[in-house]
RNA sequence: GGUACCUUAGCUCAGUCGGUAGAGCAAAGGACUGAAAAUCCUUGUGUCCCUGGUUCGAUUCCUGGAGGUACCA
């Protein structure tokens, strides 16, 4: 049977590095599920593996959109569909997205597309008349789509783009299939906080203020509402000095972390591994990979 | 050395016309099926710098001290 081993885990923590080690050893191609990987113009901000790392081993999901277009779950869920028609082995999936990762394995049901003119007019709506002219629209849908949180501007927003709930079917999930088994990585918080700041350090050793600068035309776009980015744009904009911005980049990435840590935990059932652990990652690894089951 | 202002939650600061105090950020936890590195929710007892005084009662007013900032010498 068709396996998949997922590496998941907080930013930071060395899934890529994990994956292409194991990529290599038993040669398999890597699927990536990352929202920001996805777009060929960032590269240092996103902590994308070498173009060297992308010509040796197989990647899937790295490069395949642009800024310019909205990527988001539904393009990730095609593009691996895509890939599994014609490849029948084995791979692993890495990354720290959970959403798209969780849609592999769950299925995404057959909910409308997103509809940028509606957003548009919505978005405008939110702005002029507040988040309650939104939740009123929301109220008046009669079988809606069920919302925990009515205060999220973005999920009222998709919840009114979605409309009636009537005619929406299930997704069969791309990974109905495979064998999957999920890893995440993990490490005592401290250390992985520290480990987040030295590698913002690092990114910014590698040019990340240059990459920043070069994309401040598009500062606009959603997909540059991204850590690394955000806080460089606010440094060219003048808002605040490249020391702050550098101290921004540290303070929301390590936010970011806890946050897929909320998310790994909650929503898989996954094996937790110490990213220092590497022999009982190599034995976890080789059990599911090598074994027929 | 003189004058003025400041000292309150891990940080930046509000505030109490005298009845022991609250925002933002951080932190921790949580939600999340087409923006997900996004977006949203929950959680705030801290010698209110120290000392003495006035007062039923002081973090708040007054005295003295310590530390800081600015300006003048």
């Amino acid at each position: 049977m068709q396996k998949a081993l997922i590496i998941a885990g907080p930013t930071a923590i060395g899934k890529t590095s994990l994956a292409l080690r194991i990529a290599r050893q038993y040669g398999l191609p890597i699927i990536s599920a990352d929202s920001r990987q996805v777009y060929h113009e960032l590269n240092i901000g996103v902590a994308k593996p070498s173009a060297e790392e992308l010509n040796t081993i197989q990647h899937i999901g790295i490069n395949c959109a642009t800024i310019h277009q909205s990527f988001n779950v539904g393009f990730f869920n095609n593009i691996v569909s895509n890939y599994l028609c014609n490849y029948k082995g084995n791979f692993i999936i890495t990354g720290g997205t959970g959403l798209y990762t969780q849609t592999l394995l769950q299925g995404i049901d057959n909910m409308p597309k997103r509809n940028d003119e509606l957003r548009a007019l919505l978005q405008n709506i939110l702005i002029n008349e507040g988040l309650c002219a939104l939740q009123k629209i929301y109220f008046q849908i009669k079988n809606p789509y069920p919302l925990k949180d009515i205060n999220n501007p973005q999920r009222v927003m998709r919840a009114i783009e979605i409309g009636e709930m009537s005619n929406i079917e299930k997704g069969k999930p791309v990974l109905s299939n495979v064998l999957s088994k999920m890893l995440v990585l993990e490490t005592p918080r401290k250390i992985l906080y520290e480990n987040i700041d030295n590698r913002v350090m690092q990114m910014v050793a590698n040019g990340l203020k240059q990459e920043v600068q070069e994309l401040l035309p598009y500062q606009h776009l959603e997909s540059l509402k991204t850590v690394g980015y955000r806080e460089y744009f606010d440094f060219f904009n003048n808002l605040i000095s490249e020391q702050e911005a550098i101290e921004n980049i540290k303070q929301h990435t390590r936010n970011y972390a806890k946050r897929q840590l909320t998310y790994f935990k909650n929503k898989f059932d996954a094996t937790w591994i110490d990213n220092q652990e590497s022999k009982k990652i190599d034995i976890f690894v080789a059990k599911f990979i090598s074994h027929d089951i």
